[in-house]
DNA sequence: CTCGCTGCAAAAAATTTGCACATTG
DNA sequence: CAATGTGCAAATTTTTTGCAGCGAG
């Protein structure tokens, strides 16, 4: 039960569109994070590649991780310091919200509903930011987990 | 013109309050975070009070931003893997928002104003899911750098 | 005085870079 | 065939760990 529908044709789609090439290396990275309920580390998409026979040097996981970053299909989740597919159209400028459960390490991603609301609804005082990007961390217990406790 | 009126003390309490010593490095890495406009990495902090003739080791500037960090005290921003001081009491248990200038590089530090309705008021089928903690990290540009623009 | 904290030394981990070769389109 | 991307080797940078001695309370 892949989070994401069809990941593998989005991002190869947008590689392209972007000039990019489809390499083996490439997919194997797309693949391993659209089959992941939770955000991985560089290492753990290498050892994640490894342990399905692929073959690939860190290296490129780095670089492959860098390109996709810059084509907004992978985020980095920095409380948990992990990237994970992204599949939202990021062309709005906005960003995206992520649920991340603290339990099992699932990551729920999820459109930021009025983004600039978020900044600018509390503070009429710092009405005067322009809002370019948000992101949102919510940690908590998934319904799942707290079904087990 | 400090972010934080009186960090240094209110950081300085909740150290001793929390059975930790006031000791030098400590007291160099509250005063950095206190006065800086922006986050400062580990090694940022290092220098920066090597610059002002303070002596520290980059591994005790470590060791403290983890003491500050589970007190509250600092958070890291992780869209710029930086620490920032954190005055805001976390006593709710919610979290705060960093509006970020892409441009300058300051941060503001902001409390979340309803923290639990961002997740649940934009996602109704995602009730289930219970928060500890929320992080908002808003970038964009401040007014100062708009209007220089 | 005593225990916590620091500095130093060193190890371990993470990330970046250079370059010759392989591969995609 | 012509880039573009990859692997390999190695350098850098970042972060962690162990331990003896200093210093705050």
């Amino acid at each position: 039960m892949p989070e994401h529908p069809d990941y593998e044709g989005f991002a190869l789609s947008k590689l392209k569109e972007a000039g990019h090439r489809i390499t083996m290396p490439r997919l194997a990275v797309v693949r391993v994070l659209a089959r992941s309920e939770r955000p991985l580390t560089p290492n753990g998409i290498h050892s994640e590649i490894a342990a399905t026979g692929g073959k690939i040097d860190v290296v490129s996981v780095y670089r492959i991780l860098s390109t996709l970053s810059s084509l907004g299909l992978v985020h980095h989740i920095g409380s948990v310091d992990a990237y994970s597919a992204c599949q939202l159209d990021t062309g709005h400028g906005h960003g995206c919200e992520h649920l991340i459960c603290t339990s099992c390490g699932r990551v729920e991603e999820l459109p930021v509903a009025d983004a600039s609301s978020i900044a600018v609804t509390d503070q009429s005082d710092k009405a005067g930011f322009s809002v370019q990007a948000i992101r949102v961390e919510v940690l908590g217990t998934c319904p799942e987990c707290q079904a087990e406790a």
